[in-house]
RNA sequence: GGAGAGAUGGCAGAGUGGUCGAAUGCGCGUGCUUGGAAAGCACGUGUAGGCGCAAGCCUACCGGGGGUUCGAAUCCCUCUCUCUCCGCCA
């Protein structure tokens, strides 16, 4: 959400964001709803004074008493009133409130122009995307692939895009899982097992309700939500609260299953492991003093960049243009590892700073120690990393002529052997 | 799952219809005192919103929501959470 007195004294600074993600968003409309809510507000606000101080006079006075009993029938009347304009007040108060939720947050300055994804910034390319494995495949291609990841039963067992791992696959897995914590370790960030559900208020809060409630899957009987990813239960760990400056930075990385249902997704892009309903990620977390975050940005992306680097994997980074920009996102870099079977690029992190929306949204502050006021984090986020497209990109483009494997030096400690093999 | 108790400011803890944004203590801050510190003394110490050039003024907030009333921290309903006991269980 953006600062409402932001709104109210530089129009066409949201004006000019909303162009910018080339959104459309009747932006008078909402400009009226606020200075109806300020009108109505001054009316209630001098009903009730109204009342405090006839209180104060009457606490004073005999009960009972004729001036009492006229005071009592003058103040039934304020009260009608009061009660009348309230109702009015709230109303508006919820439609602007609403309303407010459709502005989209103000690009950075860096953001380049553009409108869809081809005009995104190719920011840094690393590793030679020619020469990698000439026997590359899909690697759902991949003779033996089923015996690894095998997706028809996870489809009788569950549905579509459930896939079971299996042998070396859940291995692999699971190394990834654990070399990314380490490294993620190693650089600052505090490991957190957080919850893998979360309440309405939670995901309210970092913005997946109340647009995106199709995305997730929701329980039944006690309405909870499962995490489309630790973003959700890691942001609202410090929800409605003052941090001390000193504490900040803050950086956390979490490790949670993610699930989405990717209601409407289709094509090509949904093959093998690109797009499941079920996979697992770690995410990387900063809240961070509002003049840091861009520094934290690039710190962020370096981060989760040297996890593809220490895999040998070639990848690119991107840097988001306006129209391709979140909803919520003032700049976004996507990291896009290669996939040498499909020949495609495919997004394995998506880092990206906030600033202060989600944490207005949020209500997560930290206390000024000039001032001694509390004031708005910024907050950050990136995956490090999202696992089944960096595990497929092993498969592909570490692919030998004999059919097998080769793991990453890096990763051999954690995967016991330095050949995966689809038997 | 059953029974009971509770939720008040940074913390502890008063307050059962009006003068309560809320006693008191602790903590914290500033000053006095001191060679310095402790103690002591004095003053101060929440968050949010609106109005105003400003000084400042006004309003809201006693777990959340709703109700009764001229008026609610206080009475009623409801939800959530916490604690204790019993049961069940990885």
């Amino acid at each position: 959400m953006l600062d409402p007195k932001l709104l109210r004294e530089s129009p066409d600074t949201v004006r000019a964001a909303i162009a910018r993600k080339h959104l459309e968003v009747d932006l008078d409309a909402v400009l009226a709803l606020d200075t109806a809510w300020r009108a109505l507000l001054a009316e209630v606000e001098g009903l009730r004074a109204k009342q405090k101080s006839a209180n104060t006079e009457m606490a004073a006075m005999k009960k009972g008493t004729p001036e009492f009993i006229a005071k009592v029938q003058e103040m039934k009347a304020v009260s009608l009133e009061l009660k009348a304009r309230d109702e009015g007040l709230k109303h508006t108060e919820e439609k602007l409130h609403a309303a407010m939720l459709t502005l989209p947050n103000i690009p950075h300055t860096t953001v380049p122009e553009g409108r869809t994804p081809e005009e995104n910034q190719v920011y840094a390319t690393h590793g030679a995307i020619e020469s990698t494995s000439p026997h590359a495949q899909a690697h759902w291609e991949i003779p033996g692939f089923v015996n690894l990841i095998d997706f028809a039963r996870g489809a009788k067992v569950t549905g579509a895009g459930f896939p079971f791992l299996i042998g070396d696959g859940a291995k692999l897995s699971r190394a990834l899982l654990q070399f990314f914590l380490d490294e993620d370790v190693k650089a600052g960030y505090t490991e957190v097992s957080p919850p893998i559900f979360v309440n309405a208020a939670s995901a309210t809060a970092t913005g997946q309700l109340p647009d995106k409630e199709g995305q997730m899957y929701e329980t039944t009987p006690d309405h909870l939500y499962a995490v489309p990813t630790a973003e959700v239960p890691l942001t609202n760990f410090f929800r409605d609260e003052i941090l001390d400056e000193d504490q900040l930075p803050v950086c956390r990385c979490a490790y949670t299953p993610c699930f989405r249902r990717e209601a409407g997704s289709y094509g090509k892009d949904v093959r093998g492991l690109n797009r499941v309903h079920q996979f697992d990620k770690v995410e990387l977390l900063k809240w961070v003093h509002p003049s840091a975050s861009y520094d934290e940005l690039e710190k962020l992306r370096a981060d989760a960049e040297r996890l593809l680097q220490k895999l040998e994997l070639p990848y690119r980074v991107l840097l988001m243009c306006g129209g391709d920009l979140g909803f919520s996102q003032s700049k976004k870099y996507d990291l896009e590892v290669w996939a040498a079977g499909q020949k495609r690029w495919l997004e394995v992190s998506s880092c990206s700073n906030f600033e202060s929306f989600q944490a207005r949204r949020a209500q997560i502050r930290f206390r000024a120690r000039a001032t001694g006021k509390p004031e708005l984090v910024h907050t950050l986020n990136g995956s490090g990393l999202a696992v089944p497209r960096v595990l497929a990109a092993l498969l592909e483009n570490n692919l030998q002529a004999d059919g097998r494997v080769k793991i990453p030096a890096a990763l051999v400690p954690y995967f016991g052997k330095e050949y995966l093999s689809f038997k």
